[in-house]
DNA sequence: ATACGTTCTCGAACGCGTTCGAGGTCAAGA
DNA sequence: TCTTGACCTCGAACGCGTTCGAGAACGTAT
C-alpha cells in the first residue's frame, strides 16, 4: 500500500508538502494542491492512523474500565460515554476488569504505554490513591465521589437521594429495612453512601446481617432474598440496588409463599416501570457524558449531578 | 519519557538486544538480560504501544459498528464480543453508526487507515456488497446471514424459529397477525426473515399495513401499537421484535381500553420474563463471541447457531 | 584440524506521518 | 530602493519499536 513518500516521489513534491495537502493546511498553491491530490487519488492513498498517532503522540482513544459489561449501570454509562465520544471524535475502548487489581493496573499501564489518552473508571477495585499515581501519564476520571484523591470525577449525588428514599420508607412506617449492595461497604463509595444515609435517617448504622453484598444481577437479588428468608429475617422494606434486583427479590418471596416486603429499586429500569416500583434514577447516561468530557478536556474538576427519587410510577 | 534507545545507550547494548530482552526472546545471555533489565527498571521504561503497533503493522483493535448503543440486541452482542476479545487480548472499539452510510463508510476506511485490524458490523445500512469491497484491508464480520456476499458471518438462524413461533400462533387459532420490525423488509435481513416465515406459515406475504417498521424501543412499540389501533386494525396476535417492545404494545392497548392481543416477544429479556411472555431467544451473547472469533481468526466461514422459541415462561 | 551448528550481539533499515528551520519568491509599504 | 511580511516548498529530524542480515565466538562432531 502506498505511503506518503510514494505520493511525494511520484508527484515530484516533498513529503512535507504532501502532508500539508492531506491535512488541508495553509501555504500550498492551488496548482500544487491539485497535482498532489491527483496522485493521492490515483494511488488511492490514505494516511496510516497508527503512524499519525505515533508522530502526534496522541491516539484519541479513551479506555473505559468496567467490571461487568452486562450490568445496567455500566450499560447506561457506556451509552453516555459513547455518545459524547462520538461527538468529540474520540474512540471508546472497552476494558473489562471484574474488579481484578492486576487487570486494572494493566489498564493504568496502558496510559504509560500510550495506548489511551485517558481512562474512565466506571468502578474500580484499586484504591483511588493508586489510580492517582498514574495521572501524570494521562487523564483519569472516576464515576464516583473522589474524596481527597484529587482525581477528576463525574457522578450523581447519592447520599441525599438515598436519604430521601429511606426517609420515605420511615414515613410510611417501615422500620426494619434490608439493604442490597453491589459491593461491601468498606470498598465501595456507593455502599458507603447507602449506609451513611441509613444512619442519617434511622440513627444507627445498618446491621451487617441486614446488608446483602455482591448483588449485581436479578439472580443475585433472588439469591440474596432467599438467604434473608432462610436466616429468618423479616423486613418491612428492602432497598435494592437496581429495579431488576428488586424483581429478583419479589420472586424469592413469591417462591417462598411469603408476602413481599415494600421495595425500592434503582436506575429507573424498565422492569421497575412495569412493576410500578419506586426507584432512584441516577441519570447515568448524563454521568457518562460528563465523564467523557472531563477525560478529554483534562480538567481537574468534578461534575456532580443530582439523582432523583421517584416514589410512584 | 525514556525510549528503547535510551535504554540501549545507558546499558551499553544495542537497541535490538534491548528489544529481545523486553520481548523475552531467545539468544540473550543471562548476564546481558540482567544488565538490561536493571536499566529498564531504573529508567522505569515501558515500550510505547503505538510505536509497536506501527512497526508490527497490527493494532489488536476490533471495531464494533453498532447503530444504537442502548439497544438490548446490541448490548448482548457487545457483551459476548468483549468477553471473547478479552480472552484473546484484543481491544474492542465501539463505533456508533445510527445506520448512517457516511459513518459506516468512514469506519470501513478505518480499516484501510489501519485503525482496526477487523470490523464487526452488528448491523449495517450499506449493502453487503459495499462492505465486501473492504475485505482486502482487513477482516470484516457481519452478524446476519451474509447471502452471496461472501462476508464471514456469525448469526442465529431466524427463519426456522420465526416459522415455529408463527406456526404456534396459527395452531392457537390466531390468524390476523401484526408484525413489529426494526427496519423495513427491503433493507433488513431480519425483517426479511420474519416476512419469509410469515409466508411459509400463512401462505402469503404479510400485508404492508400489518407491519410496523422502525420499532426499536419500548416507546416505539407503544407508538406503533397506538397507530394500529387508530387505523382500526384488529389483531389476534402481534409478533414484536423484542420483549420490551411487547410491553410497549401492552401499554398502548391498556391505555386505549382494548383487550391486548396475544403477544410474542424476542430476545428473552427480563421484561418478558416478568410479564410471562412467550419469546424467542437468539443467544446474542454467543453470537457476539462467535463474531469476535471470526474477526480475529480471519476465517472466511460462517458460524450459525439456532435460536429458540420459548412458548411459556 | 576442518567444518558446521549454536549462541549472542550489532547496525541499519523499516513501518509512516508530522513538524521545525531554512531558504527562496514576490508584492506592498516606507 | 530597501525592508518587511506573507506565501510556498524542501530536507531532515523526530516519534519509537521490530526485524533482518551479518558477523563474532564457542563448542562439537568428523
Amino acid at each position: 500500500m502506498a505511503n506518503i513518500r510514494d505520493v511525494a516521489r511520484i508527484s515530484g513534491y516533498s513529503v512535507s508538502t504532501v502532508s500539508r495537502v492531506i491535512n488541508q493546511k495553509n501555504y500550498v498553491s492551488e496548482k500544487t494542491r491539485a497535482a498532489i491530490q491527483k496522485v493521492v487519488d490515483d494511488l488511492d492513498y490514505v494516511p496510516n492512523d497508527v503512524a499519525r498517532d505515533l508522530s502526534r503522540g496522541k491516539t484519541f482513544n479513551v479506555g473505559v474500565v468496567l467490571p461487568h459489561s452486562d450490568h445496567p449501570y455500566f450499560t447506561q454509562l457506556i451509552h453516555g460515554i459513547t455518545t459524547a465520544a462520538f461527538a468529540a471524535k474520540y474512540h471508546v475502548v472497552l476494558l473489562s476488569s471484574r474488579y481484578d487489581a492486576e487487570l486494572e493496573r494493566d489498564y493504568l499501564e496502558g496510559l504509560r504505554r500510550k495506548a489511551y489518552d485517558a481512562l474512565i473508571f466506571t468502578s474500580h477495585g484499586l484504591p483511588l490513591t493508586q489510580l492517582a499515581r498514574y495521572r501524570k501519564y494521562g487523564s483519569i476520571v472516576v464515576c464516583e465521589q473522589p474524596g481527597a484523591s484529587g482525581i477528576p470525577a463525574a457522578y450523581a449525588h447519592r447520599r441525599t437521594t438515598y436519604r430521601e428514599a429511606l426517609a420515605y420508607l420511615k414515613a410510611q412506617g417501615y422500620h426494619h429495612i434490608g439493604l442490597m449492595l453491589s459491593r461491601p461497604i468498606a470498598v465501595s463509595a456507593t455502599s458507603q453512601a447507602t449506609a451513611d444515609a441509613y444512619r442519617a435517617v434511622f440513627g444507627s448504622k445498618p446491621a451487617t446481617k441486614d446488608c446483602a453484598t455482591d448483588v449485581i444481577t436479578l439472580a443475585d437479588g433472588q439469591r440474596a432474598a432467599t438467604d434473608f428468608i432462610k436466616r429468618g429475617l423479616q423486613f418491612d422494606a428492602i432497598l435494592a440496588n437496581s429495579d431488576d434486583i428488586a424483581i429478583g427479590v419479589t420472586r424469592a418471596y413469591r417462591q417462598a409463599g411469603l408476602p413481599v416486603p415494600f421495595l425500592i429499586g434503582q436506575e429507573h429500569q424498565l422492569s421497575g416501570e412495569v412493576a410500578h416500583l419506586p426507584t432512584i434514577d441516577h441519570y447515568f447516561k448524563k454521568v457518562g457524558e460528563n465523564a467523557l468530557q472531563l477525560a478529554i478536556s483534562g480538567a481537574a474538576t468534578n461534575i456532580a449531578i443530582d439523582a432523583t427519587f421517584i416514589a410512584k410510577q
